[in-house]
RNA sequence: GCCACCGUGGUGAAAUUGGUAGACACGCCGGAUUCAAAAUCCGGUUCGCGAGAGUGCCGGUUCGAUUCCGGCCGGUGGUACCA
């Protein structure tokens, strides 16, 4: 029989389908896992970071479906969001026709790979049902105030009239037009995330064991929490009077209070009300009113790394010495942390330092490093002792940080606060291809939200996708509408939501069995017998954004009563990006691998091989054609090698002590193997190693030709192997055994004993020599016999040291 | 800029707690088989003729460092409207 996977795999496909086999149970007494992988956006194709995500997801299914338990292994398609309005734009389809079709194609494509999925869970968040809920949700956390509305700065196009997203802004202008892009203020949707700051903190504590440790500490430093002091500078008579009166002083924020002595000057945000009011009141000449305009529209991430300012022509004084201190912007200073005005310290952080050699501005040192001298080039941060600073001189920084806060606020100066880095979620969307914000502007009674009964809101099917301004609000006459308090005329919320607020809460919907699905988003048992999600997968470019908005909706649905659950997800594992000629797969780079086509070739085993044994899962993966091949030829090989094994229904019992010096090889080999894929699902995730275990033993059966040995080998590697090559693996697991084997193997550990030990020797932590010991050999005669190798390295030197490093190696230490 | 991660043969990688660097593959080289080739099978393969050197670079801790610490270089992800 010749290894023909088109024909296998076809097979077994239609059997697992015919068969339902993938069906998660109802039946709560037993034990369950829920695995799940991150669900794609349907963006046409799949692409093999999809490959290589459900790969993993299906090999951890299997494996516990395997075990014996109740295994939840869903799949669904995030399907709302840019891309498809996108295609309306420029190719004049309908983003929902496009979006379906996509889902339809790419579900074929999902089915060629054999991936264990439960079909009757499977979902789009574009469906309206899953609207429904999901409106359902917003408007009680809009009553429950953490939805709210503030105005927030968007990128706008003046042209097109309408908001870009970040990727839309290509060097500060228009993707489209090339218009230059302003930001415009504008009313927006936030959910308060700020309000758990501190649970979604604190809690990182609970995931310790089954998150990556980079994903904690980034979403720590992402909560950013930090305490430190909060105080008002009061502008001089002659600034107040610049200002006509309307300011007196604006407050500021530092977490180092100790350096309080070495301000220098202090900075705003471009966006600061006192900014905006001096531009609004032309106190600018018109080049300073431009470079401000500019920093204000120039992105993030460019106004941290080129630093610029203007002095304002105003000043304060010294809150504690009551010196006169210039005013400038800066555009690293951010609105929305803090108050949007810092005290700068050029002394003693980079910054401010950078900035003030930039501008020329005066540095004061009021820190000194306790055994060293101070910088002279750089600001020195790190704490230190104090000096120049009267009364606190020769305290530590800590102490001085502590004593200056009481300070202040015993003197109502100013009080002690914790800050984070956080902001609230805004969730608005000034497009088509999402859920609707279900509230509603009337006249009378402000806003307010729909009814639940007339949910969901859906979208207006005939919209226009011209690439200006929003279709939804472009639309004749989708917002008009009775409001739900009062029954007057009122107008519909016409913005969209952000496309995370599907997918922060798609892993509960996926509990919901049948008998639920049409009635509620989620049932409670259902969610409290299948969550948390056991093992969740995904590309670690969610390590941020998406995990942390799950984590918040997770804890706003427990207090809205809806779950008991507190965090979402038990073990995350974040897979590395899968690269081609050392970059990232992309269509514009040309460097795309078609899965389809690689199915078709090889078949889904070989990718399936490939992808999980050519890297750890953590890992970029660099794409390599001929390692393919390499993966093709060993399926061939197991394949064409299973004729070795005779047809049985339970292990093979053999007598060990009886069997050659490779006979044993072979069995150590493959319980070698076995003992191996246990740990690689318990803690390692490193299929690869797995694989090439599996590998190792079958080199070793063919050193052989015992057909016991053979068989029980197929018998305990095809199960071993099944999770990552279901198709061969069943296969020849139907064949030979009945299937019987696709069950817990056990280790036996006597085919582990060995007789003697290989130790390297080594001269000063250098390697010279290797020598065989018995087991348990006395330390004085490995000692004996490891001197004797290295004779060479040791001949008339003297011996400081030995160390014997049991069943590992000797060093000998020597002078000279 | 900031936060996090990564860097080991020609290539993908392995080395589980600080203990014999390069398992397992790919590629390449050689051999068997074949009229010949493909396929398959077997063997070799870190560099260096060698002494020896060697896990991005420089330094440190240690009997011993791919592993721990400090500094640097290069690359990747995220940076709040890509998902």
């Amino acid at each position: 029989m010749q290894y023909t996977p088109s024909t296998i795999e076809k097979k077994w496909q239609k059997f697992w389908s015919d068969n339902s086999s993938f069906e998660p149970s109802d039946d709560f007494s037993k034990d369950k896992k829920y695995i799940l992988s991150m669900f794609p956006f349907p963006s046409g194709r799949l692409h093999m970071g999809h490959v290589r995500n459900y790969s993993i997801g299906d090999a951890f299914a299997r494996y516990y479906r395997q075990q014996g338990l109740n295994v939840l292994h869903p799949i669904g398609f995030d399907s709302f969001g840019m891309p498809a309005e996108n295609a309306a734009i420029k190719n004049g389809i309908h983003p929902k026709k496009w979006t379906y079709e996509n889902i339809d194609y790419m579900r074929g494509e999902l089915s060629n790979l054999g991936l264990s999925f439960s079909k009757e869970r499977e979902f789009a968040t574009s469906d309206p049902i899953y609207t429904k809920f999901e409106q359902g949700f917003i408007i009680d956390m809009f009553e429950k105030g953490i939805l709210y509305r503030k105005k927030g700065f968007l990128n706008w196009c003046p042209h097109d009239q309408t908001v870009l997203a970040n990727e839309q802004v290509i060097d500060g202008c228009c993707w489209r037009c090339d218009t230059e892009v302003v930001k415009k203020e504008m009313y927006q949707y936030y959910l308060k995330i700020s309000e758990y700051a501190d649970e979604l903190l604190n809690d990182l504590k609970l995931l310790e064991n089954g998150w990556p440790k980079q994903v904690i500490t980034m979403q720590e430093n992402w909560i950013g929490k930090s305490t430190g002091l909060e105080f008002d500078l009061y502008l001089d008579d002659e600034s107040q009077k610049l200002l006509n009166g309307k300011f007196l002083k604006f407050d500021v924020f530092t977490t180092r209070p100790d350096t309080i002595y070495g301000v220098s000057y202090t900075a705003l945000a471009p966006e600061h009300e006192i900014v905006t009011y001096m531009l609004e009141n032309d106190l600018f000449d018109a080049e300073t009113a431009k470079s401000i305009r500019h920093m204000k529209n120039s992105n993030s991430i460019d106004r941290q790394k080129d630093k610029q300012g203007v002095s304002l022509g105003i000043n304060v004084l010294h809150p504690l010495t009551g010196e006169s201190i210039p005013v400038w912007i800066a555009n690293f200073v951010l609105m929305d942390y803090g108050s949007g005005a810092v005290m700068a310290v050029p002394a003693h952080d980079d910054r401010d330092y950078e900035f003030a050699q930039k501008y020329d501005l005066s540095v004061k040192a009021v820190i000194k490093p306790e055994n060293a001298e101070l910088p002279s080039d750089s600001a020195f941060t790190d704490s230190g002792v104090l000096f120049n600073s009267k009364e606190f001189d020769g305290l530590a920084s800590n102490d001085a940080k502590q004593k200056i806060m009481d300070f202040f606020e015993a003197k109502e100066l100013g009080k002690k606060v914790i800050n984070f880095r956080l902001k609230d979620w805004g969730i608005s969307r000034q497009r088509y291809w999402g859920a609707p914000i279900p509230l509603v502007h009337c006249d009378k009674c402000g806003i307010v939200p729909e009814k639940k009964e007339n949910l969901p809101i859906t979208l207006p099917e005939d919209a226009e996708f011209t690439g200006e301004g929003n279709p939804i609000a472009n639309h004749p006459t989708w917002k008009n509408c009775k409001c739900p308090k009062c029954g007057g005329d009122a107008i519909r919320e016409t913005d969209t939501m952000d496309t995370f607020v599907e997918s922060s809460w798609y892993f509960l919907r996926y509990t919901a069995s049948q008998a639920t699905w049409n009635d509620k988003g989620f049932d409670k048992k259902e969610v409290d017998y299948w969550m948390n999600v056991d093992h969740y997968i995904g590309g670690i470019e969610h390590a941020i954004l998406h995990l942390l908005y799950s984590r918040f909706f997770t804890k706003v649905l427990r207090d809205l009563g809806y779950i008991d659950n507190t965090e979402p997800f038990e073990r995350l594992l974040t897979q590395g990006m899968v690269l081609k000629d050392g970059s990232k797969m992309s269509k514009s780079k040309g460097n795309t691998v078609d899965p389809d086509a690689l199915i078709e070739k090889y078949g889904a085993d070989t990718a399936r091989l490939f992808i999980l044994f050519a890297a750890p899962p953590t890992q970029e993966l660099e794409w390599n054609d001929s390692a393919v091949e390499g993966a093709y030829r060993f399926l061939k090989r197991f394949y064409d090698r299973s004729a070795n094994a005779y047809k049985c229904d339970t292990l093979p019992i053999m007598e060990h002590a009886k069997l050659g010096k490779e006979e044993k090889f072979a069995r150590k080999k493959v319980y070698e193997a076995l003992q191996r894929s246990i740990e690689v699902y318990a803690e390692r995730y490193t299929f690869n190693t797995m694989v090439a275990g599996v590998m190792e033993a079958m080199n070793a059966l063919g050193g052989q030709e015992n057909s016991d040995v053979w068989t029980e080998g197929y018998w305990i590697l095809t199960s071993i192997l099944e999770p990552i090559v279901p198709h061969i693996c069943w296969e020849l697991s139907s064949n030979l055994f009945d299937c019987k084997n696709l069950a817990p193997q056990k280790i036996i550990d006597e085919v582990f004993a060995v007789d003697t030990i290989s130790m390297g020797v080594s001269v000063n932590g250098k390697k010279r020599s290797e020598i065989e010991v018995g087991v348990g050999e006395e330390n004085a005669a490995i000692l004996a016999l490891a001197k004797e190798s290295v004779e060479k390295w040791i001949e008339d030197k003297e011996i400081i040291k030995e160390i014997v490093v049991p069943n590992k190696l000797v060093n000998i230490v020597v002078k000279g």
